[in-house]
DNA sequence: ACTTTGACTTCGG
DNA sequence: TCCGAAGCCAAAG
């Protein structure tokens, strides 16, 4: 268990039923912006996790086939509604309580301070 | 150290 | 609204 993949499922667990959340929200709140597709790969790997409730940027499903189904299914089914083939993020997205954490808390010492985005 | 791999996102047409 | 391309970035091999 990498320190993202933790940081990223403890997240994930955090949003509650009737709610949902984005690919790209999981990734930021959790630390991590940018890193969206790291989300899905958490998805796919961590078992137990409330998959469902993880949709794509506007609110659509991004998952295909039978999936889709299934996820639009179980969403119904704990109260999220659907206008056309997206979820109203106006309406049942989580807001994450303290915004953003800040990065990784660093277990040890604070040695290697890299800045976020190099390049710009 | 390098390449491939995504349950992604944004932008143009 | 629906593609395609480009950008993204840690993990895996």
């Amino acid at each position: 268990m990498t320190p993202i993949i933790a940081a990223i499922s403890a997240t994930i667990r955090q949003v509650p039923r009737g709610r949902v959340s984005t690919y790209g929200a999981i990734a930021k709140a959790a630390g991590y912006p940018r890193c969206a597709r790291h989300v899905g790969r958490v998805l796919k790997e961590v078992r137990g996790l409330p998959w469902q409730r993880i949709l794509g940027s506007g609110g659509r499903i991004s998952l295909r086939g039978e999936l889709a189904m299934e996820q639009r299914f179980l969403l119904e089914a704990e109260g999220v509604r659907f206008k056309g083939r997206r979820v109203d993020l106006q309406e049942f997205e989580h807001r994450f309580a303290t915004a953003s954490r800040q990065r990784v808390p660093d277990a040890k010492g604070v040695p290697k301070a890299k800045p976020l985005r190099p390049k710009l």
